[in-house]
DNA sequence: AGCAAAATTTAAAACGTTTGCAATTTCGAA
DNA sequence: TTCGAAATTGCAAACGTTTTAAATTTTGCT
């Protein structure tokens, strides 16, 4: 077994070189003999070196890390977002070498502060963000501050550019409007999230925009609000949706965890899906594929979104574009069987 | 707007003290007057003012950061293991400072050699590995290296002691098999896994075992196996457990993934669970509450584990205690609709 | 053989922090 | 006052690497 070879120096001197000429040489710089750079690469891999990650960022500025901030959310993780987040800026990352830094938020503790620590102590080279509020004070410190970072997702208005990927909600909402009231769908319910991120504004503006192209003046829309993380409310918001007097016909969720809400109340309640109401839903969890009847949605694959979120972010920490990056994923259409035509005859809602 | 103090130098220039004042100062050592380490903390707040990671990593010889090797898996993660097990960590080492790196394997790279290099490269403290096979080389590896890891799972057999934390299967299958036993079933399918985890081992001999406690001739097992990544095999597998001449009134399987393709197939030959079948899995994903009639699984509360995981690596990096920690946490039974009482008479498969 | 130019190697500084040891200041008692 | 001890602060080395600038060796020509 070869001895432990844990620096630069034990290399260097186990070879009669000098630290420098070793440095050199395992970065492949021409200037070093050809020769030279073969005898350290065998050594070093027959020696199994591997460069002090803490010494080298510190002489050259570069961590090779970018950082991502985690916020605890409450118990019940219910998607698998993080994961599949995750594993796509892993898949980006590693084709260029670099490597992930989650650093977590405690409930308590602001994101922001998480952030400005990660930034500041030079543990990353740039950072990605997700989850834009409609006032998002990261966005602002990260500019100010000229740090590269890449947001997964949108501010609604802004002074100033950054680089941002973002699924296009609004496109996805207004085909599913046009796809319903294609259906004969006239009469719409919409169940959203009292939460200020940006997101629910891109989708819901989509939504009225595709109403309005249709100048139909029989449409109606009945929007119902609850917070994300109340399922209660959530489940209460669903039902003055489906309890009024006169009820949609189409109901279009924000997202599939208030699809999968409305479907189990509408069932609890005796409704047929999709034969006395159709649900859509944006995201494509994995639930929305068991529940039956299937949950029509739209998948925003989000590791492939994360994976190019990775490889924006590099290309911004190397080259310094002077353009912003922007990116927008056109979210594909899931049609599984939670909506079909409307229902000939207005049924009102069972006792 | 305060001038920006990078670091510890310009802070100290600032304050009119020597650099290892303040380093002092900031750290809360008593031997600085009290005076001057408010003094201090006052002017490093104001200016916004972290220490160097890299600089202070090189030093110390500590990072202060946790790695997790993250294999690249197939398209479809089906599951909310990874974000949950992330997010189990990140929580458990936020209460102590600590921050969580994540080194993609790329799916040609061996796991093992990411492993090395962020051990080599001094980027982490300690590390964690998932999914431990049957000869792990990385254990091998860690073990040798002295390195502090904590394993989540065992290994079946092995000639030294290690850090782990596993969920008990083999309890878990003993209690499946108790219950369903109890509600008359005798008949048993098991689908399980060719890939050579431990995991795999450790649910099959609970169970094994469990049947062996009733010393009962007429208990009857039927085993089928597919590769845990190839959908079509794992149909298959399922299906000659289902399509038997004489078919099992009850199917355990591994794990929920299988369990879900169990219900599936059953659903799709006129099968109905629990009348006719009952079924029960293993990790409770998101799904399995939504897969009707609903999944009766084990839930292993990954959050939770990742948790302890964190805290039992973070014990090991700061105190080295002499006995290996270990854990072995009893997953909870969820009961829903899936299982219920064995059929009186066996009816034969639907043509 | 001798010399300039090219090729190759090296010494030393720098990155920003922690820390052993020494220097300085403060303070109470003689 | 003055002295010694205690309290407080500072100098300088060290961590392991990259990189600038300079030194050394080799090569090609005459």
């Amino acid at each position: 077994m070869p001895a432990r070879v844990t620096t630069l120096k034990e290399l260097a001197a186990s070879l009669g070189l000098s630290i420098t000429t070793v440095s050199r040489a395992l970065a492949g710089h021409q200037q070093i003999a050809l020769k030279t750079r073969e005898r350290v690469a065998q050594a070093a891999r027959q020696a199994g070196y591997v460069a002090n990650t803490a010494a080298r960022t510190l002489v050259s500025g570069r961590s090779g890390f970018v950082g991502l901030v985690l916020p605890i959310r409450g118990p019940h993780l219910v998607d698998s977002f993080l994961g599949e987040f995750v594993t796509g800026l892993g898949e980006g990352l590693v084709a260029h070498g670099a490597d992930l830094i989650l650093a977590t938020a405690a409930q308590d503790q602001a994101e922001l502060a998480v952030l400005r620590h990660v930034v500041e102590s030079g543990r990353a080279d740039g950072v990605v963000i997700t989850r834009i509020a409609e006032v998002d004070e990261r966005l602002a410190y990260l500019r100010n501050r000229g740090f590269p970072f890449v947001a997964h997702g949108r501010l609604l208005d802004s002074d100033f550019a950054y680089n941002w990927l973002d699924t296009d909600g609004a496109h996805a909402f207004g085909e599913a409007f046009d796809m319903l009231y294609d259906l004969g769908h006239r009469h719409f319910g919409l169940v959203t999230i009292s939460e200020p991120m940006t997101f629910r504004h891109l989708r819901q503006d989509g939504l009225a925009a595709a109403i309005a192209r249709r100048g139909d003046p029989s449409v109606r829309l009945d929007v119902a609000t609850a917070s994300r993380f109340d399922r209660g409310a959530r489940i209460q918001a669903v039902n003055r949706l489906l309890q009024g007097p006169s009820r949609p016909t189409a109901i279009i969720a924000l997202f599939d965890e208030l699809a999968l809400t409305v479907m189990e109340e509408a069932a609890r309640t005796g409704l047929t899906v999709p034969r006395d109401l159709s649900v859509i839903g944006f995201d494509n969890v994995l639930a929305s594929a068991y529940a039956p009847p299937g949950l029509t949605t739209f998948d925003a694959s989000i590791r492939q979104c994360a994976r190019e979120i990775a490889d924006m972010l590099l290309t911004i920490i190397a080259e310094k574009p002077a353009e912003p990056l922007t990116r927008l994923i056109r979210p594909a259409l899931v049609s599984r069987a939670s909506h079909g035509p409307a229902p000939r005859t207005r049924k009102m809602t069972p006792a």
